[in-house]
RNA sequence: GCCCAGGUAGCUCAGUUGGUAGAGCAGCGGACUGAAAAUCCGCGUGUCGGUGGUUCAAAUCCGCCCCUGGGCA
């Protein structure tokens, strides 16, 4: 009997968490966070987590749980939500996955490649080796060891060359066979039924504008100050969150704060327009409803009734 | 009302002596198998204000009209 699970994605700003606390309210949920961003401690305000007054009214799961310097991944946060969706179904609550990260709800849904965790050591050398031989002589490098790999990379992609070149120093194999001998494969006792909001662009946009103002007010500048405060290495993933960047820029007086916040909104938009074409090709579940006028602040009555219909529909029957 | 200067891509503008147009920014499309809010690839998207005329040929020249700045009244 497998057991089913939610799926909320779509871009950035477009009404993802509000939804899902709704869905959790209204179905006795739990919210499970597919954010790559969402995860890290040190970013609240700017990744627009959601705060005291959510917490509050359903359980959240997966978010800020990770201090900024640890690193999060696919495959670390698949194995976080499978745990977490298995602690929901324990309690008779629905799991609720939402997030804007496709290739973590990939792995979840689809699977992944059964991969040992890359050491630090073998980490740092691979990018110490990519600053010292650049890109094309490190893809040089990758090519005399792993062609097929090199052969399907671009040059100037650095961080799957790096990756690969990581996998083949941890494992002596090239991720591309074993990413065909040892793929993780799909959960088979869980049923992925998926909401995709594709908000109108225009919209979506103004409402990434409006937040970004927001969070500007909300204490997003001291944010990334602390955040620069700990020293660490710029080129973690925190530290490359959409905002982080601009808003440093700003506190080193290398722009305007109204430079900065335009360059922000700008990162924005462009991280939205990736995701919506992400989502376009890769659909996050079995069964998908596909919502086009997604809400931006507020739900209507009669926006809910359409998505609640559909959940009661499409996966809670077999639940019964 | 008259005199200047302009109306060219979403924005700011370039377009040699006539050969139906090109830059920057913005944007759009795509890829994605463990740092993915990352990383990478590709694409000018246009009734040249309108309308007559000259010409084989008009964004370029001429007439009229409309609009926007500035000046004089």
């Amino acid at each position: 009997m497998s057991k089913p699970v939610l799926v909320l994605a779509g871009p950035t700003a477009s009404g993802k968490s509000g939804l899902a606390l709704a869905i959790a309210e209204a179905m006795t949920g739990v919210v499970i966070n597919a954010d790559s961003m969402q995860v890290y401690r040190e970013l609240a305000v700017l990744t627009a987590r959601p705060g005291a007054a959510a917490l509050a009214r359903a359980p959240h799961r997966l978010y800020g749980m990770l201090p900024a310097d640890e690193p999060c991944s696919a495959g670390g946060w698949r194995k976080m939500a499978l745990g977490e969706i298995a602690a929901a179904h324990a309690t008779g609550r629905l799991a609720i996955v939402t997030g804007g990260s496709g290739l973590y709800i990939q792995a979840l849904v689809e699977g992944i490649v059964a991969l040992p965790e890359v050491p630090r050591e073998i980490r740092e050398s691979a990018r110490a080796l990519f600053e010292k031989l650049g890109a094309e002589g490190f893809h040089a490098a990758l090519a005399a060891r792993d062609p097929v790999m090199a052969g399907r990379l671009r040059p100037r992609d650095r961080q799957r060359l790096i990756r690969a070149w990581e996998v083949l120093e941890t494992t002596g194999e090239s991720l591309a066979a074993l990413q065909e001998e040892r793929s993780e494969g799909p959960p088979a006792h869980l049923d992925f039924v998926g909401i995709l909001l594709e908000p109108p662009r225009g919209e979506l946009y103004a409402a990434i504008e409006r937040r970004l103002d927001a969070m500007i007010a909300a204490g997003a500048i001291a944010e990334v100050a602390s955040l620069l405060a700990l020293g660490l290495d710029p080129r973690l993933p925190a530290m490359k969150a959409v905002g982080v960047p601009e808003l440093a820029s700003y506190l080193h007086g290398e722009l305007s704060l109204e430079a900065a916040v335009r360059r922000a909104k700008q990162a924005t938009r462009r991280l939205a327009k990736r995701q919506l074409t992400w989502f376009r090709h890769h659909r996050p579940g079995r069964e998908i409803l596909i919502v086009k006028d997604a809400p931006f602040a507020q739900l209507s009555e009669s926006f809910k009734e359409r998505i609640f219909n559909f959940i009661r529909q499409n996966l809670l029957t077999e639940a019964h």
